[in-house]
RNA sequence: GGCGGC
DNA sequence: GCCGCCAACATA
């Protein structure tokens, strides 16, 4: 599909009233409803997206770090870590007030609007992103939530027409047997302190099933200390919904090259971006957890996770593995100390000293012959037979579809990427499915056929190793492309002058227009459906 | 896992 | 039951 094709007018139309009404911006905290209409450089928005990637892998990391409960606590922990990162924008916005002293500047807020929406493209397309990328931006809007003060909670519900005011005393001692009856732990003097809002309660479904609730006349009535849960039930579900209609509006843009790099920012969570610091090509077992989350081909993590959760390993597997470890750099000191680690979880030492130390010396030449062995080829692993039990051998031909499918999903495959691996796969074109795998792991790279797992290894080693992931470089490029391949359309020629495609390094034209036609289109027919 | 030795 | 020995092979 060529993005080309869509008319982008009505949005630049919208673009111009937009920024004339202005309604935007309105607020330090945003529930992100509406795609920005901003224009953009390319380049800016690859910084954008991975600063705000950078903010949300804090909130991941961090959180659940923080031993205390309090939310102060917490919110002080990030905000160490986002001011160590020199996150300034990110640093302001987790502890605005909401009010005019917040010291937050209109651009900020668009930072923020527009990073939302880049790195919410970017986790659009599998189950796992949106729900890691949900999460995470609830954290984030929790945390910002209570921040606010009094005056800014009141304009916030008044930038998003969430008509949500306090009742008034007089109001509160009309219903006040209710309030008193219904709500979770009232007490006179309680009630009468607290304010109370008053929402409709469609807008708190899920709270009124989980908690004591007052209800009256189509209306909840939250004591503000609940204020919170309501809100971000908003947000939550209001994101969640949207990121799946853009998952299903989104399938026509994958395929186009262009915009590549761009969905596959995600991969910036994979940015575990493993680059030891050690000698070049030498591995010790503390990387290999990462190093195989990253680097390693289907195959080779299969068999560590496997051997990691099994503390167990086949023959075949020892093989497999064992040699394919020598290979990425692993010594043989260190390849002892990883297996044996793994095995006395489930052996005696003396077990394995007898067992299986033998071998692993003779794989690293150590023992009789002393022959240095090379790891298995695909070719090799491919032609392996594996039974029921074992787990070594090449999972896009020896594991079932069905597995296979969803062990790449939680690898953290793209729903698209599974479809065109799998369809290399039922044409039994293994390595090209593994090839494809990588492409999709490593976007920004030019790649070859994979014909071994080493040669995987190394491909990925180089990507990793110097740039972040993925390179600005692509994005770079690919705005070069955009710019000579797009279509000047009719009306845009026609429109105003100050959209002269052919000039304007704007991506947004190409994108946040489609995009937001796409969910707009997706947003109407899902209506109708309804 | 195979082969071999006791 | 104890033990030794073997397999591999891409590659810029
Ligand atoms: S194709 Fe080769 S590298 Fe890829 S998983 Fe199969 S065996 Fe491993």
């Amino acid at each position: 599909m060529d993005i080309s094709r869509k008319k982008r007018v009505p949005a630049m139309d919208g673009l111009a009233e937009k920024s004339i009404g202005l309604g935007e911006h309105n607020h330090d905290l945003q529930l992100y409803v509406l795609p920005p209409t901003s224009t953009i450089q390319l380049a800016e928005m690859y910084d954008l997206a991975v600063e705000r990637m950078k903010v949300l892998r804090i909130l991941e990391q961090t959180l659940p770090r923080v031993p205390s409960r309090n939310v102060d606590d917490k919110k002080s922990a990030v905000l160490h870590e986002l001011k160590k990162q020199n996150l300034k924008t990110f640093a302001k916005l987790l502890i605005s007030m909401g009010n005019e002293q917040s010291g937050i500047q209109t651009n900020d807020r668009v930072k923020d609007h527009l990073s939302h929406f880049i790195v919410r493209l970017a986790h659009c397309q599998s189950e796992n992103l949106r729900n890691w990328f949900l999460n995470r931006e609830l954290e984030l809007f929790r945390l910002r939530f209570l921040s606010l003060n009094a005056q800014g909670v009141r304009s916030f519900l008044e930038a998003n027409q969430l008509h949500y005011s306090p009742i008034t005393d007089e109001e509160k001692s009309s219903v006040l047997k209710g309030l008193l009856s219904s709500t979770a732990g009232a007490t006179h003097a309680g009630v009468e302190t607290i304010d109370f809002y008053k929402v409709p309660f469609t807008d708190v479904l899920d709270l009124i099933t989980t908690r004591k609730v007052y209800l009256s006349r189509g209306y909840a009535y939250i004591p503000s200390r609940d204020l919170l849960s309501v809100i971000s039930s908003i947000f939550r579900s209001n994101l969640l919904r949207n990121l799946q209609i853009t998952a299903s509006s989104i399938v026509d843009l994958e395929e186009d090259e262009r915009l590549k790099p761009l969905l596959n920012l995600h991969q910036l969570d994979f940015a575990e971006t493993y680059d030891y610091k050690k000698a070049e090509g030498v591995v010790s077992p503390e990387d290999l957890d990462p190093l195989s989350r990253v680097s390693f081909p289907p195959c080779m993590r299969q068999l560590h996770e496997s051997i990691r959760k099994t503390h167990h390993a086949k023959h075949g597997t020892r093989m497999q593995y064992g040699l394919f470890l020598k290979s990425i750099g692993l010594g043989l000191d260190d390849a002892v100390r990883f297996w044996r680690d793994e095995f006395t979880k489930t052996m005696t030492p003396e077990k394995f000293q007898s067992h299986y130390l033998y071998n692993i010396r003779h794989n690293y030449g150590q023992e009789g012959k002393r022959t240095a062995y090379s790891a298995f080829s695909c070719m090799k692993i491919l032609s392996g037979s594996v039974g029921a039990g074992d787990c070594h051998g090449c999972p896009f031909k020896h594991n079932s579809q069905p597995l296979l499918k969803q062990q790449l999903e939680n690898y953290g495959i793209p729903l698209l990427g599974i479809q065109s691996i799998m369809d290399f796969v039922s044409q039994q074109q293994y390595q090209l499915a593994c090839t494809k795998y990588f492409e999709i792991t490593h976007p920004s790279a030019t790649v070859e056929v994979i014909y071994h797992p080493n040669q995987f290894f190394e491909m990925s080693r180089k990507i990793h190793t110097g740039v972040d992931v993925p390179s600005r470089k692509d994005f770079e490029s690919s705005r070069r492309r955009i710019k000579t391949e797009k279509v000047v359309s009719d009306e845009s020629s026609v429109n105003n002058g100050s959209h002269n495609v052919e000039e304007n390094d704007s991506v947004w034209d190409a994108m946040d227009v489609d995009v937001s036609l796409l969910i707009e289109e997706a947003e109407k027919n899902n209506k109708g459906a309804a």
